[in-house]
Formats: C-alpha cells, sequence, structure tokens
DNA sequence: CGTGCGATTGAGTAAGTTCAATCGGGGTGG
DNA sequence: CCACCCCGATTGAACTTACTCAATCGCACG
C-alpha cells in the first residue's frame, strides 16, 4: 500500500496539527512538540481499510480530516455499521487497551488525513502526561453513553422514532434545518438497525406528512421538527 | 437514607478491600493506604437505587459484594437493561468525566456492599497514579466493546441466535454446563432486546429440541453446546 | 461517458410483539 | 417459621411491523 506524508515542508506544521487535536487539548507547547516527533502523518484514499477484524494493529490513529467507519460483520453475514469518526476523533484504541486482536473494520468514507501514533509511545504519553488519559477517559465514556443510546433505541423504539431521532440529531450537529446526510442512506439504515428499503419507507412516509423535504446529494430540509420529536 | 459501615473494625479491614479492586491492583502498600483513607464503605439493601436518571451523583462507586443492575427508561416508557454489574466493578463514571446528569439508573439486585470515592478524590488519584487512569480505560474499552457486541447481535441476530449466545457466554464465565441465570429472566429478555414471553418460547423450544434442560430457581443445564452455536 | 452501486417501490412473508389468562415460586410480614 | 401474596414465568392466539425478494431507476465515481 502507498501512502504519502502530509505537508512535507516540516516539523512546524505537524506541531499546529497535533494542537488541534482534542486528545493533547491541554498540552503545554514543550509537550506537544514531544508528541510531535512520534507522530506519523499520512493521507488515504477513499475507501482506504484502515484496519479489519483479527488484525492488531499497533498504533492509534488521529483523524485530522476526512472520514472514517466503524463497522462490524455479523454472524449472518452483513456489515453492520457501529459508529462514524470525524475530525478530532481517534480509532484503534482497542487493541491498545485490550492487547487483543480487533473485532471491528475500519474504513475512510473519504480522502481522509490521518496521524497514527504507536501503542508504545501512547502507553509512555499517558503515564506522563496524566491530561491525555483523562481526555481519553472522556472520550470512551461519551461513546459508551452514545452507543448505549443506541442500544436501548434499537430495542425499545420503533423504525420511526428511531429515524426522527436521527434526523433530529444530525440537524442539531449541523445547528440548521436544512441538512447533509454525513453518510449514505445505506450507512444511514445500518446505523440505526434497519434495512435500506425501510429507511426509504419511512422517509417517504415523512415527505408524504409535509415534516420534511427529500433533495439531491443527501440533503434534508426539516420543516417540522415537533412533529418529529412526537414520535 | 440509613446506611451502616462495612467492617466496622477499622482502617486495616478496608486497605484489603481496596486492595482486591481491578481499579486498583497496581498500587503500591503505601498507596493503597493513601486510597482508603478516602474511601467510604456502605451495605446496601436488595433494591435500593444506587442513582437515576437526571441526578448528578457525586461519586464513583466500586462494587465489594453483589449485583447492580444498570438500565435506561426509553421513550417508550420501558425499562432497558444496559449491563449487570459485579464484585470488582465500577459505576458512575459516566457523571465524573462528563460533567452532565446520568441518562440511566443504577440498582441492587442483591444485598451490595459498595465503595463510594468522591469524584475530586478520584480526580486527584487519575493525575497522581496514571495506572488507575489506564485501568479505567481497559475498563471503558471493554464496557464499550460488549455493548458494541450487544448493538451488532440486536441489529442483525434473531432471537435465537442472541438466546443461545448469551446461554454459552454465562456457562464460559461460570465454567460449568450447569449454569444459573445471575438475573431474571425478565432481565435477561431485556438485555437481550426481547420480551419476556419470547425468551420463555425460545429455551422452551430449545428443551424441546433436548439442547438444555430448565430446572427451577434460574438454573439451566446445556447438553448441546454445538447445537446451540450452531444457531 | 459508461457502469456499477445505491436508492426506490412493490408484494408477500415471517418473526416477534401484544394482549390475555393462568401458574408458580420466593420474598415479605405476621 | 410459616403462610400469604405479589410478581415473574409460561402458554395461547391474533396481529403488526419490518424484512426479504425482486425489479427498476438514477446518481456518482472512475
Amino acid at each position: 500500500m502507498h501512502q504519502h506524508h502530509v505537508h512535507p515542508g516540516g516539523e512546524r506544521a505537524l506541531e499546529q496539527l497535533v494542537a488541534r487535536v482534542p486528545l493533547f487539548a491541554q498540552l503545554s507547547d514543550s509537550e506537544l512538540a514531544e508528541v510531535a516527533r512520534r507522530v506519523v502523518p499520512h493521507s488515504h484514499p477513499r475507501n482506504t481499510q484502515l484496519y479489519g477484524a483479527g488484525e492488531r494493529n499497533a498504533s492509534l490513529m488521529i483523524i485530522h480530516s476526512g472520514l472514517v467507519k466503524i463497522y462490524r460483520i455479523t454472524a449472518a453475514g452483513h456489515e453492520q455499521v457501529i459508529r462514524i469518526l470525524g475530525p478530532g476523533d481517534f480509532l484503534g484504541e482497542s487493541t491498545f487497551v485490550d492487547r487483543s486482536a480487533a473485532d471491528h473494520f475500519a474504513v475512510t468514507l473519504e480522502k481522509s488525513d490521518i496521524c497514527s501514533l504507536q501503542h508504545d509511545d501512547l502507553h509512555a504519553y499517558l503515564l506522563s502526561f496524566p491530561s491525555v488519559a483523562v481526555k481519553m477517559l472522556e472520550t470512551l465514556s461519551r461513546r459508551l453513553a452514545v452507543t448505549e443510546n443506541q442500544l436501548s433505541s434499537m430495542a425499545g423504539d420503533d423504525a420511526d422514532h428511531r429515524v426522527a431521532a436521527y434526523l433530529l440529531a444530525v440537524s442539531a450537529s449541523d445547528q440548521t434545518d436544512r441538512l447533509r446526510l454525513p453518510i449514505t442512506k445505506k450507512d444511514v439504515a445500518s446505523l440505526l438497525g434497519l434495512t435500506p428499503e425501510t429507511l426509504s419507507r419511512k422517509l417517504a412516509h415523512f415527505e408524504d406528512s409535509g415534516w420534511i423535504s427529500l433533495h439531491p446529494a443527501r440533503v434534508i430540509e426539516l420543516h417540522d421538527k415537533p412533529a418529529l420529536s412526537l414520535l
């Protein structure tokens, strides 16, 4: 696999990059410089598999730009989307803390600039810079809360409810009523625990009811958010 | 609410207690003593709510003995079991790392001895004893993996598959083919994203097929594990 | 510019839920 | 310590929702 360095210019740009990562937000300039020395930036084309189930990747990856899909292959053999990661997020931590093989796949959905940090180096940073460990704890805890939310939603809510809740969540994070789905509807369906057919039907139903408008390029306009939240 | 101290005897016993908690496994004797000084032990009767959604409990709780159920109330208004915690596990960390209110409930399923540690103290320990932070990371990461497993299982696998997988998991952790369900079937059903009726039918079906035997007191005997894993 | 994959729509099916009634066991109170 | 009683467990029947299979459409990536 051929990979290119990001910002071949020099260390300075790399340091700027590292400083913008939430994980290292609390570090001082000198500490940042130390981290920057060990971090290796790479640019990955769209649809690149970063690691797969069964692999024992040896690095923590930090997304600078782009989008990464985390998914599993179920016993029945089909893909189940777990989570979508974007700029500032990290992945590959599960094989670091467990020391076992990954049970999921990570693939880029767009061209993505990603920094890698060897597990050994990360371990050292966790011990010397406690704020990094605390930040990781915060992130994992939040991920856990989100995943638990997905779980109870899939167990207890019907399809309409889940679709509406997803649209409202994207709308809230984008701060707009005219949102663009970050991923394909197929992936949205998987994330919500639905088939693409069902998602398509629910969205059509919402549009018929006058609550939303469907536009090309995965753009959806929300007209009646109260109606959606009442589902 | 009235609570009693565990081991009113003295500090020494408390230190022994703390030493057995995985979270503090790596600490030296002097460090353990320091932790033990801040930890407050309590004994809770069965069916005691430790904290609820909306509350902002200010302590990390560590289970010494007993069983705790973590659950949510879904939009539809029914209880969704998220996870069961036992001796050595901790809870209440979500309100520590986020600084927001809990979105779930914690209730004892048996009489439970639980140590509390103020969030402020925990924060101090995380900074001074990095191994504690790393241990918390490991735990949260594993919980995340388990929850993701539940998620993809609920999305992709049918009821038979989930029930069989659960029986095999309990059997594996108990190291026996004659297992006792740690929780009521009602709670098992919720954990698996099923109704109690469906779980009951699946178990009856398994028994009819000769794969298991159902006994009183939630005891189940597995006769044909290969058959169960093939579902 | 072509093509392959995602999206949509339709019809039929099957799985699990819901509602209801009964049974049984373990926990609580006397 | 025992008996009562409540709640969990079980079983039955009808239903409903989302899935499956299939065919067509259209956009977007290469």
